[in-house]
DNA sequence: TGTATATAAGCGACCGGTCGTCTTTATTTT
DNA sequence: AAAATAAAGACGACCGGTCGCTTATATACA
């Protein structure tokens, strides 16, 4: 039953997070929200302690994948650090592709709505943001190990440059419904920039 | 008295554009936005057909005077191409420090926000980024001609690739509340990329 | 029967947008 | 020039609906 109770509450961040990429913070309804995973509008206060704390664990649950995604890309022996960074990138601008430019990113979607005025999910977002880029951060910096990326600027810097480029670029995609901005940012930055 | 209108017009859009750099689209009332400026509700659409209508006219109102103020910049005979595009960057970045990180960018906010939903503001926003990238593009020319930045990239794709990497880097901003990634992107961008 | 959980009904506030009234200005008639 | 009328614009009350959140009651389990 707790298992059960457990289900429903990844269902509700799941759908939540679906419906925030869409529509922002301020334009999902908790009761719209509930209403789809079959959820009664009173229960929300059982799972979640309000909108507010609900948001920000669905930020941390929404990176989870993106750095298990990450991760096993860095982990794959037949690629350099390099490779694997692109190959990660290249696999998400795929996706983005795929559906029709739906969604973007959540991170990035809500730093820009709540990020200056939620102090709760601004930490969340922080934290989230940290882990993805110390990720990022080894890659580079095995990359530099094997020659590849260039060692004059240290692999922190250059990880939150790639994230904030990446951001940005996703939120130029939805625009111009276009994956060109992505291509860009896969071209000139891992490609031309960071390349020894 | 057609003036006093245009300048209530005008006086609503600029009272918007702050409540929506702070709180975002679906954030941001009608009525609280028109009581800030003492206009009476019903009023609203006599000056805008509609929210939505509003918004995208608030967008191309919000970049004129970064269209303005770059331009200035660009047209400064004692600097040369980049070096005004430096110089541009930076005192947007002093400016923002300033103001505590209130604010960043409404283009950011509102393309992660709406930018994939209302199709009004995304021709606004679209327009908004071309009009900028146009004109950030002159600029890369001019370097590229007094021999400063590299020929190898087109001017337009380096000032698509700065502008999307400076969205991004406006909104971590708002997460670390810090000029960090401001400075990073003028550092590793303007100073290591782009140059010759 | 007693206790804990689940939930439907409902809270006041606010949403974007409309509408009918009232004031103001412009035009016509004396 | 003054008075009467018409057109235009300003405006606050109000529309149905939704917001995030609370609470009283029903249900389930001990």
């Amino acid at each position: 039953m707790a298992n059960l109770k457990e289900f429903k509450r990844e269902q509700i961040l799941n759908q939540g997070i679906q419906l925030m990429m869409m529509h922002g913070y301020h334009g999902t309804g908790v009761k719209l929200l509930l209403d789809t995973v079959n959820v009664p509008k009173g229960s929300f206060y059982s799972y979640f302690e309000s909108k507010e704390n609900f948001t920000a664990e669905a930020i941390t649950h929404y990176i989870e994948p993106f750095i298990t995604r990450l991760q096993s890309y860095l982990n794959n022996s037949e690629l350099d650090g390099l490779a694997a960074i692109k190959a990660y990138f290249d696999s998400l601008t795929q996706e983005l592709e795929n559906s029709d430019f739906k969604g973007g990113c959540l991170l990035g979607d809500l730093m820009g709505e709540i990020g200056g005025v939620s102090d709760v999910c601004r930490q969340a977002l922080k934290a989230a943001i940290n882990q993805y880029c110390t990720l990022l951060e080894q890659g580079l910096l095995s990359a530099q190990q094997q020659g590849i990326v260039r060692t004059d600027i240290s692999p922190a810097t250059m990880a939150r440059l790639l994230f904030d480029a990446w951001q940005g670029a996703l939120l130029h995609m939805k625009i111009e419904q276009s994956i060109i901005p992505l291509q860009r940012f896969s071209t000139e930055l891992l490609d031309h920039y960071i390349t020894n």
